[in-house]
DNA sequence: CCGAGATAGTACTGGTCGGTACTATGAAGA
DNA sequence: TCTTCATAGTACCGACCAGTACTATCTCGG
C-alpha cells in the first residue's frame, strides 16, 4: 500500500522509525551485513524513503551512529544525575555499564564496532568515534572536576581506557567480569587520589 | 600459468603465501571487504587453491586468525624474554605495544575488530578472539607470579582491560597517547602492588 | 476541491561476491 | 615413462546488494 488509510502523514516519524530499525539492526547484526531493503522491510517503509532521507546507506549510518552517541550520553548523563557530583557519579558510570553488559542483546559499544568494521581512519565513521570518546572524556573530566581531583583529564583518559577495554572484553568473553572488575579498578583510583588530595599530594606517575 | 617452470611445487608454501596475504588484507582493509579473488590476485594463486586449503572463506579467516594470534602472542613472549621476570616484563609488553601503535598500518587488535565485524557471540571468529583474550591474561598472570604479586589472575585481567582499552582507543584516535597512559597507569599500579608485596599487606579491593 | 508532496510497494540495473568447474601446464614419484 | 597431483588462469553461476525509476494511493494546505 502507498500510503495507508487513515496513517496521518508524518515525515519526522518516518525519519525517527527508520532510525529506530537501522540503529537496532546496525547494532546487532553489523553495517555490513544488513542492507537497505532490510531496513525497509523491518521500518515498513519504502527505499525510496531510505534515500530520500538519508542520500545513501552511507548517509544512514552516519545518521544512526550520530544518534545513538548522543543518546548514550545522554542516557549517561540523565542516569547519574541523581547521584553526588564527584567519585560517586564516575561509579555510577561504571555501574550503568556493567548492567548494560548483562543485557541480553549486548554487542559492545556500537560506535567502537562500526569503526572496528570501517578500519579506514580517515573516515566520517571513525571520526563520529573519535567524537563518541571525546564526549566520554569530557563528561568524566567535569565529574571530576566536581570532586576536586588534579589532574581531571588525564584521569578522564585512564577511565575512559578501562570503560573501553571493559566493553570490549565484556563483549568478546560474554560475561560482566571485566566490567566489575574495572569498576573496582577505578574505584581504588578515586580512593588513592581522594586521598592524595586531603592530603594535598600529587597524583602518582 | 598453470605453473611456472622451473617453481618448485610446494604446497606448504602456496598455503603459507595465501595466508600471509590475506592476514595483511583482512587485517587492513576488514574481513568483509576483502574478496576471496582480491586475495588470490595479491597472492598470486588461484581461488582453487585458497579453496583446496581453506574450505571457505570463513575458513580462510579463521585460519588467518588463529594464525596472527599465536605470532602476536609469540612475539610478545620473545621480545620481552630479555626483560628481568616480573614488573620489568610486564611493563614491556605496554612499550611493545605503544610501539606498534605508533605504526603507520596500526589498525587495532585484528582479534577484536573480527569479532565486531562478525557480531556473532557463537561464532567460531568469537571463540578465536576469547582465546586471544585468554593467551594475554595467561601470559601476564606469568610474569605477575614472578613478581611475586598476590593475586595474579585478578591483576592480570585488569591490565588486560588497559591493554584493550588502549589498543582500541589508539586505533580510533590515530594516536599513541592512550597506550602511554595506561603504560603509565600499570606502572602506577605494580608501584602499589609491590610496596604491599612487601609490606606484605593485601590488594585493595 | 485541487495540486503538491509523502509514502509503500514493485521492478529493474549494473556490479560484486562466494563458490564451482574446467583447462593447460608442469613437478614429482614410482 | 607414466601417473598423480599441484597449480594459475579463466569462465561461469546464482545470489545479493546499492541505488533508481515508476506507480498507486493517500494526506494536507490553500
Amino acid at each position: 500500500m502507498p500510503v495507508r488509510s487513515g496513517d496521518a502523514l508524518d515525515p519526522a516519524a518516518t525519519r525517527r522509525r527508520i532510525l529506530s530499525i537501522s540503529e537496532r539492526a546496525f547494532y546487532e547484526r553489523g553495517i555490513a551485513a544488513v542492507s537497505v531493503a532490510d531496513i525497509a522491510e523491518a521500518a515498513a517503509a519504502s527505499k525510496a524513503s531510505i534515500y530520500k532521507n538519508f542520500g545513501s546507506k552511507e548517509g544512514l549510518v552516519e545518521a544512526t551512529l550520530a544518534d545513538r552517541s548522543e543518546r548514550v550520553h545522554r542516557w549517561l548523563a540523565e542516569d547519574t544525575a541523581h547521584l553526588p557530583p564527584g567519585r560517586d557519579r564516575v561509579l555510577g558510570v561504571f555501574d550503568l555499564l556493567v548492567n548494560w553488559y548483562a543485557e541480553a542483546d549486548f554487542r559492545g559499544c556500537a560506535m567502537v564496532s562500526a569503526a572496528a568494521e570501517e578500519r579506514v581512519s580517515n573516515s566520517t565513521v571513525t571520526a563520529l568515534a573519535r567524537r563518541h570518546l571525546q564526549a566520554y572524556r569530557d563528561f568524566l573530566t567535569t565529574c571530576l572536576q566536581e570532586a576536586n581531583i588534579s589532574n581531571p583529564g588525564q584521569f578522564a583518559n585512564r577511565l575512559l581506557i578501562l570503560i573501553e577495554g571493559a566493553t570490549i572484553i565484556s563483549a568478546i568473553d560474554g560475561s560482566t567480569d571485566a566490567g566489575r572488575e574495572a569498576r573496582a579498578l577505578a574505584d581504588a583510583l578515586l580512593a588513592v587520589v581522594d586521598h592524595e588530595a586531603v592530603d594535598g599530594g600529587h597524583v602518582r606517575r
